[in-house]
RNA sequence: CCGCCCUUAGCUCAGACUGGUAGAGCAGUCGACUGUAGAUCGACUUGUCCCCCGUUCAAAUCGGGGAGGGCGGACCA
């Protein structure tokens, strides 16, 4: 595989990657490393899911992935996950992500696992994090995080350290790429600007778009309605689809379109599978898609009808989640001691 | 350490001064209309009024105590 066959590979179904030239001259001269990083805070949903083709895509570029379960950001953003569930989280997200990794058709363990807490107190650490804290003003740092870190009526101090520790995590990690949603910009953007001076160097950011919400609009982790989560058994996906916002003949705003692009169809090009919509004769009978262009396609000109296509989508997701949501429910066990009060 | 403010539906809040069956908007649920959903109509649901004690025939409302949160002041050898 040549490098333009590797920065291909290392850069499609994403929303943004800065610089690709930096990417390509990395892949040029080697092996490069890639880490993303999760907070285990919520429970993990569908859109964690979207991220995972591409630590495969990483993968068979040629790259070394690690993946950082920031447990200790999972406590600095607000609290939302208390101090003493971090070890029941992180092990949860930790099986959950290789869970997703091999349903994406990846091996897990040609990835790297790290916990924050292992590293983010190591005494360097914490001299560079308190050194950035000094030069970093309020309103830059919240400016970072913004995207990320949850508002509050009352912000606390730990919303702030957040984007500094992440930084230094890229450096820490040794890391020449940083992945993440779209929605980790703002930080990265601070880490390319403030690593040069904190003895690392700037990496690349590659972001993957964020999907919308299956009720129209952004998605999100509290409205059980906007989301599939992982543990949906089939009846469940395939009601939430058929209640998503789908307006015919429409890109915008379509979560069921974009579910398809980013998870369905990157999984089935893997398994080498097609796609298959079962429909009235008439309304024109099955069809089955190759890729998700032709479907687009057929969509936009409004030869493909949403009431159509949601019934086929929803089965297709519920395949795609289903291994995952065995492996998680044959461990009860995981999701009951990282939520105790939702599964007690 | 001192002072002031806040706490009511899932969310944002009104009601408190002047005690009398707890409200609005949004969200949600269900119908109608669409070959999906949304939008739009129509209907419906939602409560530890932060906790305890007291006053009263009657307390979200008045009094006392407490908890949580916010803001400010003071102290600064």
């Amino acid at each position: 595989m040549d490098t333009a066959e590797r920065l291909e590979l290392a850069t499609r179904n994403t929303a943004e990657v800065v610089e690709e030239s930096e990417l390509q001259q990395l892949l040029a001269e080697g092996t490069p490393s890639a880490y993303i990083g999760y907070a285990p805070t919520g429970e993990m949903h569908i859109g964690h899911f979207t991220t995972m083709r591409k630590l495969a895509d990483f993968l068979g570029a040629g790259m070394e992935v690690t993946v950082l379960i920031a447990d200790l950001h999972a406590h600095l953003d607000d609290a939302k996950s208390p101090f003493d569930l971090l070890d029941a989280r992180s092990a949860y997200y930790q099986e959950t992500i290789e869970a997703m990794i091999d349903a994406a058709g990846a091996d897990p363990d040609d990835i790297e696992f790290v916990r924050g807490s292992e590293f983010e107190l190591d005494e360097d650490y914490a001299l560079e994090l308190l050194r950035m804290a000094a030069e970093t003003t309020i309103s830059r740092a919240q400016r970072a995080a913004s995207e990320v870190v949850r508002e509050s009526d009352s912000p606390k101090l730990g919303g702030l350290l957040y984007p500094l520790m992440q930084t230094l995590d890229v450096d820490a990690l040794d890391a020449d790429v940083a992945y993440g949603g779209i929605d980790q910009r703002g930080i990265y953007m601070l880490s390319r600007e403030m690593l040069p001076d904190h003895g690392g160097e700037a990496p690349v950011c590659v972001f993957a778009p964020l999907l919308s919400g299956l009720s129209g609009g952004k998605m999100s982790a509290s409205d059980e309605a906007s989301k599939v989560n992982l543990t949906d058994d089939r009846e469940t996906v395939v009601e939430k689809v058929g209640d998503a916002y789908c307006p015919a003949g429409e890109r915008e705003d379509n979560g069921v379109l974009e579910y398809l692009e980013y998870l369905v169809f990157p999984v089935l090009d893997e398994r080498g599978e097609s796609f298959v919509i079962e429909r009235p004769e008439e309304y024109g009978g099955d069809v089955t898609y190759e890729t998700y262009g032709d479907l687009e396609e057929d969509f936009l000109a409004g030869d493909l009808h949403p009431a159509d296509l949601k019934p086929a989508a929803g089965a297709a997701i519920s395949a795609v989640i289903a291994p995952v949501r065995e492996r998680l429910l044959d461990q009860p066990a995981l999701l009951r001691e990282a939520y105790p009060e939702k599964y007690d």
